[in-house]
DNA sequence: TGAAATGTTGGGGCG
DNA sequence: ACGCCCCAACATTTC
């Protein structure tokens, strides 16, 4: 008997649980539903839109080829789910657990609705380790510190047999109508897919790529925003094109076989358990999205402006290292994790626009954008999270961009700076007007001045910081 | 997975 | 040779 399979953020064939426990039924009727209802507060931002229309057409590419089609419906799931197991005679469906609030709470509905036409329900969990609540403290709390979850995660670990991609998938005799693939829409990033190529050929070619090059030198070089040195697999892993497990069991594989390569290897199997991390403290602090994890911080006084959000959206805040960032976001859907911090560190201390803001924009535009993800960081970055840094922890944008050697990159996204030179451009507003214009910039028309006084700044997020602490008491 | 202020030390110029 | 000062380099503390 036939039973469908519901493609939502794992969009791959291979160790993919949904696929595999279906194939083992019988035939098989992959099903993706566009349901504008399925995200709740948190829907597709127009990075991701796009991101999922390339990686459905993959998706469809990769099942053709293996005997299978894909059906697209847009609407409401449970309709489409029931009217395809009527066209079809499946008994069952096969989809992802959810862990975001939204998300879980309208799967929980959705079973439900299915279960009680008769549909047997299963949800499988392809892209984590670990199930979130499945590390504990002892007495059962959740961890709240990384080190420590991070310590009970490598007890917990074993290697689990993934499953292979099946070679060829059966079908049910009828194909039910399906709507054409979505097309990317006219507000992609436009530089998205010059960038990235979504699907799994796309995410294996890239984690091939990463593991033969950047691999060995990636604790290195990960934080220079003008090297290729991070693994850019995060919106491959936001739409589960490629498995979290398989790229942790083979930094693990690589950091044995070869001793030069550990030190990378090894560190770029903690950025998957930080992923993990993330999704264990979203599913015991589910509020976290829009709430911070630290309660007093809901007193802090942020002041509200929405000029300077304006300024740092638009990367016109005249500081050149956050501009670059965030111009490379708007252009590829993507940006440099360093960066990220960069600007998170300016909107949130240097602009005391509460992290939220900045949150909504990254999931806006973010093609890896991953709830989890983005609220851990940001909340990290705000102070306010779960082992976060220190409030007073003030990033000096200039000074990052001195210090990880963000020329080229700054160049490369503020191109009307591009010929300052190196001892001027990460701070244009110290250089000597003379200087700016043998560049061709003159501040204030080619290049904004900076949008505040980053000493002042620093001072003035202290000064809130205080505050907060001394109304605690 | 900070930065700035403050403190300490030691080399070297100089009277 | 000696003490004094300056200051770079480094360490510690503070936010």
């Amino acid at each position: 008997m036939p039973s469908i399979v519901l493609f939502t953020n794992n969009l791959r064939l291979a160790d993919n649980p949904a696929l595999a426990a279906a194939v083992a039924e019988g035939p098989v009727v992959p099903l993706a539903v566009l349901d504008e209802e399925a995200h709740g507060d948190w829907r597709p931002g127009s990075a991701a839109r796009a991101w999922r229309a390339a990686s459905l057409a993959a998706l469809a590419r990769g099942l053709e080829a293996r005997g299978a089609w894909l059906v697209v419906r847009t609407g409401a799931t449970s309709e489409h789910v029931l009217s395809v197991a009527r066209e079809t005679g499946a008994a069952s469906v096969h989809m992802a657990a959810a862990v975001e609030p939204d998300r879980a709470a309208w799967l929980h509905r959705l079973a439900q609705t299915l279960a009680a036409e008769g549909l047997r329900v299963v949800q499988h969990s392809p892209n984590l380790l670990h199930e979130p609540g499945t590390l504990t403290t002892a007495d059962g709390r959740p961890y709240l510190v990384f080190t420590a979850f991070s310590r009970a995660f490598e007890r917990r670990v074993a290697l689990e047999a993934q499953l292979p991609a099946p070679n060829r998938i059966l079908v049910p005799p009828k194909r039910p109508a399906s709507e054409p693939l979505p097309e990317p829409t006219a507000d992609a990033p436009p530089l998205m897919l010059a960038s990235f190529a979504p699907g799994e050929d796309g995410a294996r070619a890239r984690a091939d790529a990463f593991f033969a090059e950047a691999i060995a030198e990636y604790d290195r070089r990960r934080d220079l925003p003008a090297v290729d040195g991070t693994s850019r697999l995060s919106p491959h892993l936001a739409f589960g094109e490629i498995s979290a497990r398989e790229l942790y069991w083979r930094a693990l594989r690589a950091a044995e076989a070869d001793p030069a390569a550990a030190c990378g290897a090894l560190a770029f199997a903690r950025q998957l358990v930080w992923r993990e991390f993330a999704y264990h403290l979203l599913a015991s602090h589910p509020r976290t999205p829009t709430e911070p994890l630290r309660p007093e911080f809901a007193r802090f006084p942020w002041t509200y402006d929405a000029a300077a959000l304006d300024a740092w959206r638009a990367g016109q805040t005249g500081f050149p290292l956050v501009d670059a960032g965030m111009r490379e976001l708007a252009a590829t859907g993507w940006m440099h994790n360093r960066v990220r911090m960069v600007v998170a560190s300016f909107l949130t201390k240097d602009l005391l626009v509460p992290w939220q803001g900045g949150a909504r924009w990254f999931w806006e535009r973010l093609a890896d954008a991953d709830l989890a993800n983005n609220t851990l960081g940001w909340q990290w970055v705000a102070g306010c999270g779960a082992d976060a840094q220190p409030f007073f922890r003030v990033f000096n944008p200039a000074g990052q961009s001195r210090r990880f050697d963000a020329a080229a990159y700054v160049r490369r996204w503020v191109p009307e700076l591009s010929r300052v030179p190196d001892r001027w451009i990460h701070a244009p507003w110290q250089a000597p007007e003379a200087e700016l214009a043998a560049a061709g910039v003159r501040l204030g028309e080619t290049y904004p001045h900076p949008i505040v006084d980053h000493a002042a700044a620093r001072a003035r997020a202290l000064d809130a910081y205080r505050a907060l602490r001394a109304g605690g008491r």
